[in-house]
DNA sequence: ATAGACGTTTACGTAAACGTAAACTAGGTG
DNA sequence: CACCTAGTTTACGTTTACGTAAACGTCTAT
């Protein structure tokens, strides 16, 4: 059930390129490890890297998503620690909901442009 | 009504550098006149600002930024010209639901996130 | 055994979005 | 008048996130 994948499986299901992966390896938001020099990847890889993905989508810089993932596999013990983890994912929190809010007032001018084209377009007929 | 704002105005207004408000104007998204050399900036001006920042808080480039100011105030006037601004509108409009689904699931990851921190300090304590 | 496909490392190149510094001008203040 | 503040242009520097190319190893098919 632990499969690996190749880095070129990985780039193709994902739509990314090699060099990417092996930048975000670079970077440490990867760790693949070796199969005879190759690249093996498993499948917490895959789910970080789907991770990443998706805080691309959203306009994160890496080390955002880096940061996040943390926050997610993070294994916090103390008190302290775990506080600080909490005020980290609230804060972060605050900036997600700020964008759905810009999110939403986008989409509504959206819906504004779209209908004066149609309106346009029926006064034109 | 129709006021002006100095660069200063606009710029504290919002957050940004004076470097920001000409380097967009390089880019041709702000179009201030010219109050003796001085810039001085409209409200038209001031609302297309307000819209790049949001976009910039959504993660979108100035380029695309500016691709949809210019949906919003296009003067498409033919059949042609309107029906390819609605399936832009559209294609944007597919972009911004995928990225609220991403940010739902963000949102979700970092609930449990948070509640598996608040475990701990319970077990803790 | 040679070609082709796929992998590796190393390294320089690039676009976007400004930061930063230099050198200048114009307007008000003591 | 000298000075300060606020603005201007020009231009080089910086970070992020890869692209692209070189030079090389490895495995498989013909």
């Amino acid at each position: 059930m632990s499969s690996t994948y190749s880095i070129r499986e990985l780039a193709n299901e994902f739509g990314v390129t090699t060099r990417t992966l092996r930048f975000y390896e670079e970077k440490g938001l990867l760790c693949p490890s070796r199969d005879n020099q190759s690249r093996a990847y498993s499948t917490a890889d895959r789910t970080r890297l789907r991770l990443i993905l998706r805080g691309k989508r959203l306009g994160l810089t890496l080390e955002e998503s880096s940061d996040i993932i943390l926050m997610y596999d993070s294994t916090a013990q103390n008190t302290e620690q775990l506080n600080a983890l909490i005020q980290k994912i609230q804060e972060k929190r605050v900036d997600l909901l700020q964008q759905q809010k810009d999110l939403k007032l986008m989409l509504k001018d959206l819906d504004e442009a779209e209908n004066r084209c149609k309106e346009s377009l029926e006064k034109t007929q």
